[in-house]
DNA sequence: GCCAACGTTGGC
DNA sequence: GCCAACGTTGGC
């Protein structure tokens, strides 16, 4: 099993959006980047954990765990031209971009502060922590997704 | 609101 | 294939 972090900005979608889903399971779309894209087609698989970050929001936290249910397949939003996401150079038989299904697992009782992050030594090689770090799809190793469970009193 | 740190685009 | 210009992300 491997351990991943994500990042969404909770006006669009939040950790609370995904726990009112129908069972409490939602596609995650929207992927535009193409190391993104490669760490959610080549590297997760069913079972793995996901830590969910939210950006962009007052506190920037990791705010909970989801696990992976469903493996990569194509995003049906870059074939709509209504969706904010559509790209027309993506192609049906050959779709650009894909989407995993997450569950979630829990909602940390306190997030998890960046700030709070940072201050914790163990933590300090992690991609989010890194400057300028912009990915939205990232590896964790097993030891930082203990430590931020532990932190989180898990 | 600012701007650093990217990623993408397009002229050449 | 280079790289300047531009657009986006996202912390501060």
């Amino acid at each position: 099993m491997k351990y991943w972090l994500l990042k969404t900005e909770p006006e669009e979608y939040s950790i609370h959006d995904l726990a009112a889903a129908p069972d409490q399971t939602t596609a995650w779309d929207g992927v535009r980047n193409y190391q993104a894209r490669n760490f959610l087609r080549d590297g997760m698989r069913v079972g793995d954990r996901v830590l969910i970050y939210h950006s962009n929001t007052e506190p920037l936290a990791i705010v909970g765990v989801a696990k992976v249910v469903r493996s990569s397949y194509p995003d049906a939003s870059a074939f709509d031209r209504k969706s904010a996401y559509f790209d027309a150079k993506s192609k049906a038989e050959s779709p650009t971009w894909v989407n995993v299904d997450l569950k979630l697992d829990r909602i940390f009782a306190e997030p998890l502060t960046l700030i709070q992050l940072r201050s914790e030594p163990a933590l300090a090689g992690m991609e989010l922590l890194r400057r300028g770090s912009r990915l939205s799809v990232q590896p964790v190793t097993t030891e930082e997704f203990r430590r931020i469970q532990r932190l989180a009193g898990g």
